[in-house]
DNA sequence: TTGTCGGCCGATCGCCGACAA
DNA sequence: TTGTCGGCGATCGGCCGACAA
């Protein structure tokens, strides 16, 4: 998943750090947000309720299915790697940040209505979405958006009514439909530099939880 | 699965042996029918084509997603088993058969298509369904009929047309697509001697085979 | 500014008899 | 006897402005 469209559909909460830099990992941290079992014992954690780490790789991820992103990572807890100095700070994604605009709503009851469109804030039809030409009646476009995996949506926005506000309406219905979305969950849309444009959810009922791919290797702690 | 409900469903050909009767193992055809790998080594299998084998167990199932009927068999090449005598032939099966009436229909275009109903062919009226009122205009009743998973089912069954015919109507497209029906497959209808009705579907695609969850234990057949 | 509602129009679903194989 | 077709009425999806929070 493209590194920005993963920032901006996480949210600004959610910080990911940088390969070689050191890390805390909490096992029982790991265990209460992961579907999958965790090794606590002692053996393996060695007693400790964490412990410093050095990350090794990091994966910027998109569920299939949920469109949710999450990170995998891998950790190493034989800290010294870099060459020397304090690891670097985790400037690459934060940098890329500001080469993007984003925008997240929660979905009203007629956001996620069958039948309805969605609601579009004054503030991301203009810092996101192209201007329309207001001098046509209604000034209406067509958007082409695409998911996080790359799938393109096409999406009706005008601008209309009275009092006038923005709305998205043909392509909206499929595409709430088809990524299940209820009222609560949230849409972020996205404009990259270059003007294209993305859109991610983010859900409110826990499914997965966003560290259930991260892999900790103990068989690298306590090399034979 | 009922046991009644099974043999309808899976026909007339398909014939199921009793337990503690023998049967010839034929692993090359096992791995023609299974997706999963068979293991047709000469030190497993001895080197033979089929090999003779005393029914241990026999489950009569079916595919929570599909309806397909299948049975599961455990299969025990260490033949003597019975006290004496010749294997009893698999007698309960048959017998039972003789509660229920079913018929078998393959779906014709029509039957499939959406926005259609079902073209109930005379006999099943007749045979399988409960009367109708003849005196009323239109002769038409509701029937509550469950599939193998013991759901139950509406249909609205009804005569009329010029000439009459026997249709089933509302509730049949609901049916269709949760079933995932398409023009080939086929439905039957069971009336067991209670009067309860059945409806079970075969389908033309290959999809995972009768055979599937038929596994044979070599480590039976060679005791260390 | 924007969430919700009722109106309304068009598309689709699905019930019907006609007709023919 | 029964498969397929066109007709057509009912239902639903979805676009609209009105209105109020």
């Amino acid at each position: 998943v493209d590194p920005l469209v993963w920032k901006a559909c996480a949210g600004s909460c959610v910080h990911v750090p940088a390969v070689d830099s050191l890390v805390y990992y909490f096992p029982q941290g790991h265990a209460e947000q992961v579907s999958t079992a965790v090794d606590l014992s002692p053996s393996v954690c060695g007693g400790k309720p964490c412990s410093l780490c050095r990350v090794v790789a990091v994966q910027l991820l998109a569920n299939q299915e949920t469109d949710e992103v999450y990170a995998k990572m891998e950790l190493d807890p034989r800290i010294p790697h870099p060459a020397a100095g304090a690891p670097h700070p985790d400037a690459g994604s934060a940098a890329e940040v500001g080469g993007a605009v984003s925008f997240a709503k929660v979905l009203t009851p007629s956001d996620a209505n069958n039948g309805g469109g969605f609601s579009v804030p004054r503030f991301c039809a203009d810092a996101i979405f192209p201007a329309l030409d207001y001098g046509a009646e209604p000034p209406v476009q067509n958007l082409v958006v695409s998911d996080v995996h790359g799938v393109e949506w096409d999406f009706r926005h005008i601008y209309r009514g009275t009092p006038r506000r923005h709305l998205l309406t043909t392509g909206w219905s499929k595409f709430v439909n088809s990524k299940k979305l209820v009222a609560g969950d949230s849409v972020v849309f996205i404009k990259k530099r270059t003007g294209e444009l993305f859109v991610g959810v983010r859900r409110t009922g826990r499914s997965a939880g966003p560290l259930d791919f991260l892999h900790y290797s103990p068989q690298i702690a306590s090399p034979a």
